[in-house]
DNA sequence: ATTGCCTGCGTGG
DNA sequence: CCACGCAGGCAAT
């Protein structure tokens, strides 16, 4: 099932590297371990679109082209007036542990986790009985890791592993459905900084892209963007906190903690799974 | 597209 | 407090 998102990012690998010299899809498959016929099937299952419509949306001029249109919502950020309904239309909320809470790190909170297969491969989640808390991408050797570093943050609470659960929170957060359901609550420990740069995420569209100083901006403080990188690269729950959809204002895609190839592939996804674009 | 130099700022000691 | 380091920006090439 997953060792579709291995040959995916494999692809991407290639590209990237050999973007100069313009590689056909014979030259990807071939790069990937494929006949060309199986790639086409596999993209076709993994993204729904042929993979010469994805390479597309992996150019940076079509990144280009998402900053230009985003701009649009960016300027209604800053001015707070919009007349886009999409730009509101949240399907993730979140609520920030109180400070109090923040100190006594989880006591009386209870959380299940579970490791699971997801379209960009492994993905480790947490949820608390009041929200999803954490959702990472991981590998089957840092599991552990993963698991520890979620003790550390939350070592009060009563953790334990729920693998239906998870799998079942999964399967609808990566459906790409969701786009038009509205329904995940997040619960999250951060500074106020950190939170105030995450909620500013949660309102760039689903596949539209902005920028670091975009967001600098948006939450008043324009010069900061390092700082909100570095509040970025913090996010506890990638994918519904859409950091990837945050890249340089150049266009190029930017860092990714879990990988630059996975924020692409993520990009690129969304671009095919957009229900909004027209055919 | 790649390089090198520049920046301000939150975070952790 | 102060020093650090950063998932960035910008200009020159």
């Amino acid at each position: 099932m997953n060792t579709h998102y291995e040959k995916i990012e494999k692809a991407i690998g290639f590209i990237n590297e050999n973007h100069t010299a313009q590689p056909n899809l014979d030259d990807i498959a071939n790069a990937v371990g494929l006949s060309s016929f199986h790639f086409q099937r596999l993209f076709r299952e993994w993204a729904g679109i042929t993979p010469k419509r994805f390479l597309q949306y992996l150019t940076v001029d079509h990144a280009k082209k998402l900053l230009e249109e985003s701009s649009i919502f960016d300027t209604a950020l800053e001015t707070g007036l919009s007349s886009q309904s999409r730009l509101y239309d949240h399907f993730v909320t979140l609520e920030a542990v109180t400070p109090g809470e923040y100190k006594n790190r989880g006591q009386n909170i209870s959380i299940n986790y579970g490791f699971t297969q997801c379209p960009f491969g492994l993905v480790f989640i947490a949820a608390t009985n009041r929200g999803i808390c954490h959702l990472s991408f991981s590998t089957p050797e840092s599991m552990p890791e993963s698991i520890r570093s979620l003790q550390q943050k939350w070592r009060n609470a009563k953790i334990a592993e729920n693998q239906l659960r998870i799998e079942t929170l999964s399967n609808k957060i990566f459906n790409p459905d969701t786009q038009t359901q509205k329904k995940f609550h997040l619960f999250i420990q951060g500074t106020n900084f950190q939170v105030r740069v995450w909620e500013s995420l949660l309102r760039i569209p689903y596949s539209a892209v902005s920028s670091y100083q975009n967001v600098a901006s948006s939450i008043g403080a324009p010069t900061a963007t390092r700082a909100v990188a570095n509040a970025i690269a913090n996010n506890p729950v990638g994918f519904l906190i859409p950091c990837h959809r945050v890249i340089r204002n150049t266009g190029a895609i930017g860092g990714y903690r879990w990988n630059n190839k996975r924020k692409q592939a993520i990009l690129a996804w969304e671009s095919a799974n957009d229900l909004n674009l027209d055919p």
